[in-house]
DNA sequence: TTTTTATAGTTGCATTTGCAACTACTACCA
DNA sequence: TGGTAGTAGTTGCAAATGCAACTATAAAAA
């Protein structure tokens, strides 16, 4: 007879107030520092942020383009979400689809001239917001220590195991 | 003659690199962990997150209750947002509107025997993602680490002066 | 007191997101 | 080779969000 006991017994958790305090403090800043970022972005009169992040991924291959896919990884976007982003960043002339020679389902995304304007004119914006938030409060020791917190927590989720 | 010298000089900005990882990854890894804390909550069957920051907020008071500008900064939501959140949570029954005596304006906002019940389903799967994201790869040490920084970086925010 | 200004909350409308289903193609398997 | 399962991407529809305007009340100024 063979006993499955599950991992974890909910009713016996006993969550540490510490674990419970990186969490909570970790949501509520970063959502706090997420706004106040966007909020700049607007008041100059920029896209939100997440237009940014696809046209750096995209300018970092500007040559060989992206798959989708691949976007959708590196800006943690689920695909239905950024084939619709794509969609505005071509109606704007930003970015623009090609047909995939290696595979026929796919398309690959490469980042127009009118993109990489775009994205150097956010950049001056979102570079003073992240100064602000960020390098004003924390010294460099403190940057790299959090730098390296949040890669301790990234590494063990990055690739979903079952 | 005064001079009057912007505090940053958008084209100069040398944004070191150490903030900009440090940005980076906080956004993304808080991103990947909400990402995961969400889809155990609705494989659970359970509603998202949001509603369960608010109903520990009301918990928190649960004979006075709130007002609903009160759950709003707490929760970083907007007006807006929270009303209709509330809305929500009202027609599920899990909590209830009261006009507020000192204020002809808002309105107080309470848990219900609902709602009480509904936090406490929630925790469990939510502490456990808790400790799976956070606890099983920070030790104590690290984890108070993590919550200083978020709080000196989340100080200079919360009151938003000119 | 009267007027003005600010705050609390709601709502219509447009945009964005989430979900599920769908097409089209690739990769594996027999 | 044919069949099956998996992946890339899109889309219709419902739900949630953002924005601006609005009501109602409170607070401050005159």
């Amino acid at each position: 007879m063979q006993l499955v006991v599950s991992r974890i017994v909910f009713m016996d958790i006993q969550l540490s107030k510490q674990a419970e305090s990186a969490w909570i403090t970790l949501m509520r800043t970063q959502q706090l520092l997420l706004i106040k970022v966007e909020a700049e972005l607007k008041a100059a009169g920029l896209p939100p942020l997440a237009w940014y992040d696809v046209l750096l991924e995209l300018s970092r291959d500007s040559e060989a383009g992206l798959r989708q896919f691949e976007i959708a990884q590196r800006v943690l976007l689920n695909k239905y979400n950024l084939s619709r982003l794509i969609d505005r960043l071509q109606n704007e002339g930003l970015v623009k689809r090609q047909a995939c020679d290696d595979d026929g389902r796919g398309n690959i995304v490469k980042i127009t001239k009118k993109g990489l304007q775009l994205k150097q004119q956010m950049w001056p914006v979102y570079a003073a917001a992240i100064q602000n938030l960020i390098a004003d409060s924390l010294n460099s020791q403190q940057l790299k220590s959090l730098t390296e917190l949040m890669r301790l927590l990234a590494t063990p989720h990055l690739t979903t195991p079952a």
